[in-house]
DNA sequence: GATATTCTGAAACAAATGTTTCAGAATTGT
DNA sequence: ACAATTCTGAAACATTTGTTTCAGAATATC
């Protein structure tokens, strides 16, 4: 009976996340958001709603993505150890080489204690994190690739929380090497 | 021949800082700032300058507290190891019972993308941070306290990066044991 | 093609933002 | 006490903020 929607959701909410990633979610006007997303707000606000509701969808979509890659690596025919190994690796690169941050983070620190919607969709990313760490911690240690000497559970929540300090090391020297070489540090634990 | 500044700017600063500490830069407003330091937003500008520059002085201060309590520690007549401990359980309690996360940590991914003098003085803390705990394993390592077939300058990277991640996961899950754990296997990886 | 419905664009909204103004109060050294 | 200087308070400033309005363009169904 009427007319349909005229912009691309999907694409527009990825725009949005672009510019949410990189300057924050109260450094962002609206204006960034719809000059970014190339809508009106007037659109904006008949579809998706307000700033706040825009940037939990953004967030969403920021752990989506995180979570179909943790789920081809672990889908993934090679050994547990070379999986997680090769993770680590192209975490650094991430790090070393995106433009920014990691929004997770950025926003924890900057909203998830103020926002509890924002919160929640972090916690749960957070335990997905979590949880590919620790079946790979397990895996490799049932299949004798790292000594078992550990609770795996404890593993996976200490290194969980380890690349949190590599962000920030890396937004204040920007010491490629630095984190490299926590990196190696970081293997040679699992593997000795 | 004139008047005097009225207000106590120490402690304006210290008030200021705490706003700034519980919502981050760019949701302090002005009015935030002037309520809390009891001033008028005139004398603000007359002596300390604009919200920039205020922002700088309270991290300046935030980091200059923290540089006293290492210097303090540093001067401790007991062991490098327990001074080391010590201080790793005091890093927890704070995270489990502080209000809020580090000042340091939340300033490096909101604002010291964006501006140079404040990540200036986050480098600056982050060094003496570094600084601290390097002399510590140093010492404890040329007692024999400690192993060292490790880097030092390494551990104290490694180390100095981690507690960042205990607050993002202090925030996420308000879990104090896990934080405790997390400490328990950093101990443990030291001293063994 | 008519019609009913929905979307879009531009403008307008009040409120909040960071900052400035300035008259008068206050205090210093003389 | 004087005079010169500086500080303070309240109000005003222009922008920017997030959000709403609404007339008209667009389209899916009949």
């Amino acid at each position: 009976m009427a007319r349909n929607v005229e912009f691309n959701e999907a694409a527009a909410i990825q725009k949005a996340m672009e510019v949410f990633w990189k300057k924050g979610y109260n450094a962002t006007s609206l204006r960034d958001l719809t000059d970014a997303m190339q809508i009106n707000s007037s659109s904006l606000y008949n579809t998706i709603g307000d700033k706040q509701q825009l940037f939990l969808r953004c967030v969403q979509h920021y752990t989506d993505i995180r979570k179909q890659d943790w789920d081809k690596r672990l889908s993934s025919k090679r050994s547990a150890l070379s999986v997680l190994v090769d993770y680590i690796h192209e975490a650094v690169n991430i790090i070393i080489n995106g433009e920014d941050s990691c929004m997770a983070v950025k926003s924890a620190f900057e909203v998830a204690t103020n926002d509890e919607r924002v919160k929640q969709i972090l916690v749960a990313d957070d335990q997905r994190s979590y949880q590919f760490l620790h079946d790979l911690i397990k895996k490799a240690m049932d299949k004798g690739e790292i000594c078992n000497d550990e609770d795996p559970a404890l593993l996976a929540d200490y290194f969980n929380s380890t690349w949190t300090g590599w962000y920030e090391s890396y937004i204040l020297h920007k010491d490629p090497v630095k984190i490299k070489r926590m990196a190696e540090y970081f293997i040679k634990q699992l593997t000795k």
